[in-house]
DNA sequence: TGAATAGTGTCTCTTAGACATTATTGT
DNA sequence: ACAATAATGTCTAAGAGACACTATTCA
């Protein structure tokens, strides 16, 4: 029985005109040195706390995301995935506001739909990720985490609309959010410069900020 | 940056006595030689095509239990988890009918809800299955898994209650198994033996076997 | 004042739970 | 016939969506 190599790779998702993009990174080891693929790397045992410690390292410099929104997605494993032997990914995705963002020559944001060329199963990786945030925004307040705060609740509408492909009725978008209790107005904040009434800011509770289900914790 | 220790653990739940129940296997091996813990042990890169293969193989000896339905869990990581090394645990869970499970002297089932002692961290793994096989049992056909084939609505229903600790409304219940679509009535089948109205005999159907959803067979 | 969008009240339709009724067995 | 549980019909209450109306800003 040889050896596993270890990896963690994360899929840092964000919102850019209306749709969900990924942000890839220009490798510069082998294999695969110069292409695009899922920022990742060696699970570090002698400063990693725990995979999610790593995935974190994995992003730290990467400018503005510091602390974004992290659940683990899964692992990936078998001996053909990866060009140097049989090996084990452990997937983090991250969720950021798209204005945290900076593209560099090394960093490019590409949108999840138009993604060709993409190195080991980072293609699979990616549409799970999707998948999964996908499915969780039709019940939960996930895609908060998208909105650069403070934000007016038509702007949250459009986010959710973007990524469950589909218009929301502003009624039942508005009791959602109201019962899902997670976000507060700002007394006295309204958006402004427009030619029509000012909406309400909201921003994420703080208990819920970086919040991770209990069930999430866990892992 | 040493070696990580790549393992597989298996949580395989069952219900017995309308409590839900673990399977623990005497280990054999150090580290925590003659405890009981979750059955489990590293991936064989020679073997197993990826860490399900190895989990699949995990139970292979297990009796009855060929083909459960199986599911990833998540990955355990750090450097305190197990006394070897810094370790990492991709954990599956397993649903199978109690009938299926044997008890032997290397193989018990224990209370969830009753567990002192366990080795490593698999007292929190086992705890996230729970919460992960609780919390989608509300909206999902997944506890009939659970149930020996054929088996009655009412008998699924216990099942559930049992699962989500509260009594169900027997028409919802009705309503909700109809709409999820996954069994189907054996036809001309029916419990006997009992001084009151047979009940008709339901299997899952063939497609839903041993059904994965489809983000889930991507892991 | 009018255009544009925010925010809310209310009606209807769908769905979930409560209850009642009928059906089918063994004793 | 009676007890026991299966299965279904129907009423009611709660929730979601559609629509309309009011509110507030800038041009």
């Amino acid at each position: 029985m040889s050896e596993v190599i270890c990896t963690v790779d994360v899929v840092l998702l964000t919102l850019r005109d209306d749709a969900l993009q990924v942000l890839l990174h220009r490798r510069e080891r082998e294999p695969f040195v110069g292409t695009l693929a899922l920022p990742g790397g060696y699970v570090h045992t002698d400063s990693d706390r725990d995979t999610r410690d790593a995935a974190l390292r994995v992003l730290r410099d990467k400018p503005g995301v510091h602390s974004p929104y992290l659940e683990q997605l899964g692992t990936f494993s078998g001996p053909a995935r990866d060009p140097r032997g049989w090996s084990i990914s452990v997937v983090y995705y991250a969720l950021v506001p798209d204005t945290l963002i900076t593209e560099a020559a090394d960093a490019v944001l590409c949108s999840v739909d138009d993604l060709r060329g993409l190195p080991f199963d980072h293609a699979q990786i990616v549409a799970a990720a999707c998948e999964r945030v996908r499915n969780k925004s039709s019940y939960s307040s996930l895609p908060v985490h998208l909105c650069p705060a403070p934000f007016t609740l038509p702007q949250l509408q459009v986010v959710y609309e973007a990524l469950l492909g589909e218009p929301l009725n502003k009624v039942s978008f508005r009791r959602k959010m109201d019962e899902l209790d997670v976000l507060e107005a700002i007394p006295g904040a309204f958006s402004s410069g427009n030619a029509h009434r000012p909406a309400q800011l909201y921003q994420v509770k703080p208990a819920w900020r970086h919040a991770l289900s209990l069930s999430e914790r866990a892992i």
